[in-house]
DNA sequence: GAACGCAGTTCCGCCGAGCAGAACAGGTAA
DNA sequence: TTACCTGTTCTGCTCGGCGGAACTGCGTTC
């Protein structure tokens, strides 16, 4: 999306006054308005409104997040038709290994997490249901954009770049192009610590019946407590496993 | 929440927008606009500044609700540690009894649908994670009032009134107290149609130390296709067992 | 294929809504 | 008590959101 022409100042402010109240894990006004840059009978009235209609929750002089946004949020996420045939495989899959499982699909050139499920021993991590990520620095992107035409990746790396998130991350577009032939070859991806130190992913797409990706699966876990063999094993193998049973029921049903 | 003193009208304008957009599925500038009664170049505007951030999709010459709401809805049920707790239960109870299987939550007076979980011959309904409802006209409302103080209840009923949703909903406070007395002591609630033509539930609250209610779970089903023994033996046990674990991890973990 | 009708988008000037800032209310700490 | 935090209410100024007209571009229809 860029910039609109006219854009409604009014809406912006009060987006942006919901997500420093998320941020901020609850937030009173005056604290809200100290970072938004306005005075605080506006953020009053704002957080009064959204209040109204059950966007915000006052609790005690403090105000949160309300379940308002939740009804959106589900009918949003369950308009991807991938998020019906996906969520219990990712479940079991979550379950077999123990590990962290996310089901990421892209919108507007970013991706964003559609769904997660923790394991016994899935790592805490900093992504959440609705985060927005780029795609060249993890796992899951690089298994879309490696099932995606080379030109079309071309565009959305352009369009949003590709800082670096950690020392690993690839921040050039040859060696990135390099991948994304393997990850096609191979039919996965890996994420070795590029978004995140410590942190390791396998990632399978979900493709559609002309083998463009339209989703893909991770697995998750700490670099210190996974090893290669079951890494490159079992992990791999139950990551692909999934995407599959998803695609095809997807695609066939 | 009373209403605002001084209401931002373009706030609920935008969350307007937002919610026509999902109640027709998708739509475009000028249908919005016939519906909010504002010129479309102001929808238009909305519209765009809300793209901007992810919140609404431009699919076409359509517009969808995006995926950023997913984000603030997600961690908004997240903060209920009850979600946590429950929600694994209500996926097993789904799948045992093959039915809806609900989670509901009270917030100002109102209930709330957490999440729910569709068994193999689950109901299709209107209800979705998000929505609200007055909590006198369906099981999971009444399973929690009837374990609230008789005074928070009567002050509930006072804001939210008690109006008839179907021939079957109890409009009368008298009837009602009666009927909380009997839920608390059988400890489990059932709706016969008070809400829906033709659907029957059985809740079971969810209750903290003090034997307060926090939440409800509840099996809905079709009248017709499910007789008084499965509804009182079966799937009433089911409920009460779910509840109960859920209860204990909630409280002693 | 010209003409129409419908969509979304852009532009502009007016006026009312949103804002800042001050005053008020309530609660807590020194 | 005093001081200093909150959140809330109020008022008047002004700038931003709005309506309405003009523009664009895609399908339909004749």
């Amino acid at each position: 999306m860029d910039e609109p022409k006219h854009p409604v100042t009014t809406v912006d402010r009060t987006l942006q006054i919901v997500e420093i109240i998320q941020e901020l894990d609850g937030a009173g006004v005056s604290e809200i308005a100290a970072q938004v840059d306005v005075g605080k009978s506006a953020v009053h009235n704002h957080l009064n409104t959204l209040a109204n209609r059950g966007y915000v929750l006052k609790e005690g002089d403090e105000y949160q997040v309300g379940l308002a946004f939740l009804g959106l949020g589900a009918y949003a996420r369950k308009r991807n038709e991938i998020f019906d045939a996906a969520h219990a495989q990712v479940d079991t899959l979550a379950e077999e290994t123990g590990e962290l499982v996310n089901l990421l699909v892209e919108k507007n050139g970013m991706g964003i997490y559609l769904y997660q499920a923790q394991g016994e021993n899935a790592v805490e991590l900093d992504t959440y249901e609705g985060k927005q990520v780029r795609l060249h620095c993890t796992g899951l992107g690089k298994a879309i954009l490696g099932f995606r035409p080379r030109e079309e990746v071309a565009d959305i790396l352009a369009e949003h770049g590709m800082p670096a998130e950690t020392e690993h991350t690839i921040t050039d577009e040859e060696p990135f192009f390099d991948e994304l032939d393997e990850i096609r070859e191979q039919g996965y991806a890996i994420d070795e610590e590029e978004r995140l130190n410590g942190l390791r992913c396998v990632a399978a797409p979900v493709t559609d019946d002309d083998d463009r990706a339209i989703a893909a699966i991770s697995v998750s876990c700490p670099v210190h407590r996974v090893d290669d063999d079951r890494f490159y094993e079992d992990l791999q193998q139950a990551v692909l496993g999934a995407a599959n049973v998803v695609e095809l029921e997807h695609n066939y049903s």
